[in-house]
DNA sequence: TTTGCAACTGTTACAGTTTAACAATAAAGA
DNA sequence: TCTTTATTGTTAAACTGTAACAGTTGCAAA
């Protein structure tokens, strides 16, 4: 999917963030925290473990798996549950956010729509159901743009 | 949750859904694929596939997730990603409907939305970007009416 | 009825993913 | 400095899912 984004000016940005909302909450953010943020940002497409793993010189799987924790508890990067894989999360400013993905199942890429877009009716039938929200996931699986002239090319 | 539905009408019209659809399909209801699909529909509760391996009298992990594979497939169940579970569709006139769960983390009792609710935005923006669809996961998870209740006896 | 094909099962062994547990270390405040 | 808490290092194991291949069954055409 293109890049929409200056990439840069995004990684940039979250980091940014992410050192913020450490100091808020009082805890650090260490060098393997560090480490895989990092990797995640590298581009806007999801990583499983395994693959984070990897670049993380051989460290045994609970240095990698700790770090993943903790940004998601941060609310600094998505777990992508259909994948079982990882993404950067570009609403670090609003920790209650809900993502809702775009998932190119071809490249990889994921697009992160704008809060509101499907939430309100569900939270809606929620209310109705009697039924208190805690974790959403929405999460759509398909070919991006991109992917998809590239097929019609090939 | 509270059975809102008839659950023994609920099993007894997804059993004769699955038949019906095998036959159209020209593929069979096999001793395996009824038993899973009769374990999964002993109640609309997320189910693991250990969970369901229990009642498979000590049959081997290929037994069980061939069927669930076959079942899901099917349009028969849901896999819930977001629990790494499975419940019972209640839409298996429409196998191309997509699933809009409320997930209770408490008892795991699952309630299905009726199709349309969330999806029109989401498959408009979608358009938006060029995205083509291929398959959806919306899960919200959180705390059904009737364990809210029982938080508050508590 | 036999034959042949495709669907399905049985079984073993393995690969991939995640966590428990506990000892060791580092940072921050009293 | 001492104490407390957060974080890391390490091992081993548990959990989850699949590859591979041989054997069996059901069905349809000859």
């Amino acid at each position: 999917m293109s890049n929409i984004c200056d990439h840069n000016r995004c990684k940039k940005s979250a980091r940014k963030a992410a050192e913020h909302l450490c100091k808020e909450l009082g805890v650090r953010f260490t060098t393997h925290r560090r480490r895989v943020f990092e990797i995640i940002w590298q581009s806007h497409k999801a990583m499983s473990a395994a693959q984070i793993m990897q670049q993380m010189d051989n460290s045994q799987p609970p240095i990698t798996y700790r770090a993943l924790d903790f940004l998601k508890n941060a609310g600094l990067i998505h777990h992508v549950t259909s994948l079982n894989a990882y993404v950067g999360c570009l609403h670090t400013q609003n920790p209650n956010h809900i993502g809702q993905l775009l998932i190119c199942t071809s490249c990889y890429n994921i697009v992160e729509l704008e809060p509101k877009t499907a939430i309100e009716k569900l939270t809606f039938e929620a209310k109705q159901h009697g039924f208190r929200p805690n974790q959403t996931h929405i999460e759509m699986l398909g070919t991006c743009k991109d992917c998809l002239k590239n097929e019609r090319n090939a």
